[in-house]
DNA sequence: GTATTATTGTAACAAAACGAGACAATAGTT
DNA sequence: AACTATTGTCTCGTTTTGTTACAATAATAC
């Protein structure tokens, strides 16, 4: 089978791409070219590149964002999650010379990223292997080729765990967002409903916030405050 | 350069194994045939061999151990942590010739995971590369080569988030054991003292142990009970 | 034996955190 | 001017946690 120089071999990375659009968290799924294949956004590391400077490079290209704040959460290493047939119909679907591509088709050791981005800034492209790139909501998923789809719970899984310790709305909701938001984007990532007034009380008392000018809505009722991280 | 088609080309894993004496956690370090480079147990991943599999493997060498509890944490994948150097000395000390292992002079990515045994039942085997493999305190380890050192904190940092919602104590302490050697062992991995009155009632109000006979220590105070995880 | 000692198990009370409900303030609608 | 839905805050009761206290007890010293 062909190798290419240019990367590492049998290694690539998947990134798990959160976006908040108000009330639901999305994810970015592409989809590959007359395959009917889903699949999350991926790519190759180059010798001569970093692991975080690969996976950045990747989620900047099909976002048309920088500054994006990634975590790695884990590394699927199975032999089963590899299937030289997908990878196969995808390079054959593309018009691709499997003489040339033929390292995409062995074992791959995948190591999964995700990202938290600000959902309206982003700029979608797709890649040259895939027609369309889109959001998805985390309940709607399209069925995800090969392991994708085990990343995702994975990726929620240690979102959930970091949703105390780091400072996750900051990066999925704009820079003033009013206390209700903040509460969205909680409850989309857990899963479950929270109390309105517990969720206030704890937010301000964990004294992270700074509060601005109200927010007018044109709604028939009291107007929210702003609010930003410290 | 030469390659070996055994195994994944420039990807290893790297182990950090934690026992706990009875007072102290400690983790197995390894050190380098006439190098005085010290480092953690690691290896490579067999072409059709599962990551896990690689990893339980090369731990129950040197350990003697079956059934090891093992968590990936972290995958290292920044370009400066490989130095050829440094491998190259470790392979002509060993008389290793290096056109049969240059492979190993390359830039690597390194899946970290970390294993929890019971210090007793070890039986330390030294790998054909180290002249020896031995229990090191965790603050007062030997100064590490390349970045094993900066494992080894990312290994403790992620058994801490997961010391609530994992049974860690069970994989640490013998199968019966006293309260205060459970508490010992949280406050080895915390770093820091717990209060004894409240570190009892939580462990007894989680319904995860099962009270047995009292042991009976040969010194003059009360015998504490011995407990077990249900 | 009996007093002594250090440790253990648990109770008791105080302080803090949290759940649940209530209510006043208010921006816009009717 | 009355009405509506949402927001910010307060209260009160419950649960959890921090702290202190104390009885029980296994071995030792006498």
């Amino acid at each position: 089978m062909t190798e290419n120089r240019d990367f590492i071999q049998n290694v690539s990375y998947d990134s798990v791409i959160f976006g908040f659009n108000g009330s639901q968290l999305k994810i970015l799924v592409l989809e590959y070219h007359n395959t009917g294949y889903f699949a999350l956004p991926g790519g190759f590391v180059k010798m001569n590149e970093s692991l975080d400077d690969a996976v950045k490079n990747g989620v900047s290209q099909r976002t048309g964002l920088q500054d994006i704040y990634l975590e790695q959460f884990y590394t699927f290493g199975s032999l089963e999650r590899s299937d030289p047939k997908i990878m196969e119909k995808i390079l054959t679907e593309n018009n691709l010379d499997l003489e040339q591509y033929g390292w995409m088709l062995g074992r791959f050791l995948s190591i999964g990223y995700y990202a938290l981005i600000n959902y309206e800034e982003v700029s979608l492209k797709p890649d040259e292997l895939s027609d369309s790139i889109n959001w998805y909501s985390i309940d709607e998923l399209p069925p995800l080729m090969m392991d994708h789809r085990e990343m995702v719970e994975r990726a929620l899984e240690v979102l959930r765990n970091n949703l105390e310790r780091k400072l996750v709305g900051m990066n999925l909701l704009p820079v003033k967002f009013t206390m209700k938001q903040l509460q969205q984007v909680y409850e989309a990532i857990l899963g479950e409903e929270l109390r309105r007034t517990t969720f206030q009380r704890k937010m301000l008392s964990m004294d992270i916030l700074v509060r601005h000018e109200k927010l007018f809505q044109g709604k028939a009722h009291k107007a929210p405050y702003l609010y930003s991280f410290k």
